[in-house]
DNA sequence: AACGCATATTTGAGT
DNA sequence: AATATGCGTT
């Protein structure tokens, strides 16, 4: 316990035992600064410091729960999960929740993921009855977020001479507009999105001082990790907690700053001197990660560009192999290639598959490798693209905690009030949501209170409407009564949604199932976690978890050996013997985006220079001379980064870099002119009917439809597809007059009478 | 209302 | 290429 300084170098050392003022640690890449910030907050514990009056704020949920776990070896469990750690979101979520009410909040408010604030963007677009082509939700959303991560409301917005003048160029002038009612719709349903946890942490504090106080008075040390990729809106909290007592560490490097796009300003960790006048500053320069050679090619890297804090990166590691370039001539030999390398290179050296990684600029790109891992039967994991909590049916049923713990969810609410279906409809959306917009309610209100008269619905539906506020009210009624997981369990069965999926027999509805299951396995240990550690377990609590939750943050025990697959971006942090940095091609990596600016292409480059410090042995970098894009054929050129690099510590055969090169950078060739045979223009465009063909009689033969009036509740009939039913329920007035029937194996259907084929059996 | 097929759109990184 | 959206059919 005493000896943890003998394990520092002189710097780390310092950094961790000056632990009251402004301190600023430069932590270059492999340098241990999680070393130093995990040591650091084993110090003041050991100064006998409160744990819950240290603040520190990491990037991912995953550096939290990893420091934590380092802590907690040192000085105990029930110290360290009384530390306030965690991602800035998540933290400020908590705070968020405990005084939602000076905000006029609901405690109980919910989180809208990217989907859902899409979805938003979209319906507001349209009411706006504007061009949806030329604001596209995404878009939109980005300028929203900019804003909001800017501290800019939607009247300053509108003020904003730059923000209008971009949003005309890209013809979206109305995005203030939409800026404005999106976040009326949000507050109206008790949501936040992802921005709104920082910004509405930075109003309660700018608006009520006391509370500010309290959290003032109640964090006597504040620690920022990976400070460099802050925005504003997280600077100006931090910068508020520690006015007083200033005993602020953050820790960061400038070299590795790669999320301006959402906001992160480098320049919060440049100013840090001019913020806090006094401070001391830490330089963790030795690099006990990497090989001397990466190291040294890494910093040849980021000398192209201008204006770093002057540091001295080296490593006393072994010199190591020099840097590997391959040259593919397509994306699929490309993945070939890296996969035949990993192989050989792990039976040659007796490696692990976890020893390895891909790193690539783009998700997109892990296509091929899957393939062709795959196909050598090489274990691997990927990260990004669709995890868990993306899936249908996990966003199905927590869609419905959702609307359990916050009935004004508007998005959760939309996505589940026909799911699974309950013949509630887009007809009827239409005007349940017209009554809302017009009355200035949530399309909940109006449902509670919904008469047929108000809606101009009939009987049938208001009847519908009525059981899906019921079933809901139901579930609400039972937050107090339940548990969490008892709770959960009831909502999915309850609602339908298991039902729905026993329905389907195929492999992947088995697979939903199982899914489902694992959900609710999560919230039973979730809700054990959460009672060792003192804290009540809710549905709320977890719903928020699972909110802020990554993709990384679920890896499986059996996914501990496995060859990794993941972007650079989320490769920040980690590290592996082998790294191979793939599809660095101009256009691709640097982006095509970024390539008509300087300083974009200079976060390119602070890309490519994390992507190379993740390697302990052995980097390689390769390219490949054409590859898919959009379904369209590319030719494509070495990037201009493998010139980067001092030319010392590259293996690369010449030509490779120098060879020939296609006139045209990106030229695509338009997918027809690959086609040999078959073109579409060889054939006659005419679509061909085979209902009348000799060979196939219709199936539909001996099928006498029935008159509509023959068609009551009661009646057995069948029908051509779903076989046999019974009608449960008839409504509507011709030509729209519609049944409901439950068939014997297609489960409950509604049907519109003037196009079913309903025999009447007998 | 629900399904199947044709067409449009996406991909730039993630809390 | 894979997914989202729109339209016609039952």
């Amino acid at each position: 316990m005493q000896n943890y300084l003998d394990e520092l170098n002189e710097a780390q050392r310092s950094a961790v035992v000056e632990t009251e003022g402004p301190s600023l640690v430069i932590a270059g890449a492999g340098s241990g600064k999680t070393r130093v910030l995990t040591y650091r907050i084993a110090h003041l514990l050991q100064q006998e410091v409160k744990p819950y009056r240290i603040l520190a704020l990491t990037f991912t949920n995953k550096a939290a729960r990893e420091m934590k776990e380092r802590i907690a070896t040192v000085v105990g469990q029930h110290n360290a999960s009384s530390l306030w750690m965690g991602t800035f979101h998540s933290i400020f979520a908590r705070i968020l929740r405990f005084e939602s009410k000076h905000l006029g909040y609901p405690s109980s408010f919910t989180i809208y993921d990217t989907t859902d604030s899409k979805n938003l963007v979209k319906s507001i677009v349209k009411k706006m009855k504007l061009n949806e082509k030329a604001y596209k939700p995404g878009s939109v959303l980005s300028r929203i977020s900019s804003a909001k991560n800017d501290l800019v409301t939607p009247v300053a917005y509108a003020r904003d001479a730059n923000r209008i003048s971009a949003d005309k160029a890209s013809q979206m002038p109305m995005v203030y507009e939409i800026y404005s009612q999106y976040m009326r719709e949000c507050y109206k349903s008790g949501v936040m999105d992802f921005d709104d946890l920082l910004l509405n942490t930075n109003i309660l504090f700018r608006d009520f001082p006391d509370i500010l106080q309290k959290y003032q008075h109640q964090y006597d040390y504040i620690m920022v990790d990976e400070y460099q990729d802050t925005n504003f809106s997280q600077y100006l909290i931090i910068k508020k907690l520690a006015e007083n007592h200033k005993n602020i560490c953050v820790v960061g490097d400038d070299a590795q700053s790669i999320y301006s796009f959402r906001g992160a300003k480098i320049e919060n960790i440049l100013n840090f001197r001019n913020d806090y006048p006094g401070y001391k500053i830490f330089k963790l320069e030795q690099n006990y990660r990497s090989s001397q050679n990466i190291v040294n090619a890494a910093n040849s890297i980021i000398d192209k560009n201008q204006g770093q804090i002057q540091k001295n990166v080296f490593s006393e590691n072994q010199i190591g192999n020099p840097i590997r370039v391959l040259k593919a001539y397509s994306d699929v030999e490309e993945g070939f290639l890296i996969t035949n390398d990993i192989y050989e290179k792990r039976m040659k050296y007796q490696q692990e598959f976890k020893d390895f990684a891909i790193l690539y600029r783009t998700n997109a790109q892990s296509r091929v490798f899957e393939e062709a891992l795959r196909k050598k039967n090489l274990p691997y994991k990927i990260y990004g693209g669709l995890s868990f909590y993306q899936r249908k049916e996990i966003k199905d049923l927590l869609a419905y905690f959702r609307l359990t713990v916050n009935p004004a969810d508007q998005e959760a609410l939309k996505r589940v009030i026909n799911y699974p279906a309950r013949g509630i409809g887009k007809t009827t959306m239409d005007k349940v949501t017209a009554a809302a917009d017009a009355s200035g309610k949530t399309i909940w209100e109006i449902l509670l209170n919904a008469s047929a008269t108000q809606l101009n619905v009939n009987a049938g539906t208001l009847k519908k409407l009525h059981a899906f506020v019921a079933l809901i009210a139901r579930f609400a009624a039972q937050l107090e009564q339940l548990s969490a997981y008892e709770l959960a369990a009831d909502i999915a069965s309850a609602s339908g949604i298991m039902h729905d999926l026993h329905g389907d027999k195929s492999i992947e509805g088995q697979g939903r199932i199982d899914n489902i299951n694992e959900l609710l396995n999560g919230i039973k240990d979730f809700s054990t976690t959460k009672q060792e550690e003192g804290i009540t377990p809710s549905l709320v609590t977890f719903l928020e978890e699972v909110s802020l939750l990554t993709d990384q943050d679920n890896e499986g025990e059996d996914d501990i050996n496995k060859i990794t697959l993941m972007t650079i971006h989320s490769a920040k942090g980690l590290e592996f013997k082998n790294v191979y940095i793939v599809g660095v091609e101009e256009g691709l990596f640097p982006s095509l985006q970024s390539v008509d600016s300087e300083k974009a292409l200079e976060e390119e480059r602070r890309l490519f220079y994390v992507a190379v410090t993740r390697a302990e042995e052995n980097a390689t970098i390769s390219f490949a001379r054409s590859r898919y894009k959009y379904g369209e054929l590319t030719y494509s050129r070495p990037s201009r980064f493998i010139g980067d690099i001092d030319q010392s510590y590259l293996e690369v055969n010449a030509e490779d870099i120098t060879s020939v090169q296609p006139k045209n950078n990106t030229a695509s060739i338009p997918r027809n002119f690959r086609k040999v045979g078959n073109q579409p223009s060889d054939r006659p465009n005419i679509k061909m009917n085979y209902s009348g063909s000799p060979t196939k009689p219709k199936i539909n033969l001996n099928f006498n439809a029935a008159t509509p009036d023959q068609i009551v509740p009661g009646v057995k009939v069948e029908h051509e597809r779903f076989g046999r039913g019974k009608v449960i329920n008839v409504e509507g007035l011709e030509p729209n007059r519609k049944a409901t029937v439950a068939f014997e194996n297609a489960g409950q259907k509604q049907l519109l009478l003037k196009f079913a084929k309903l025999k009447i059996l007998t």
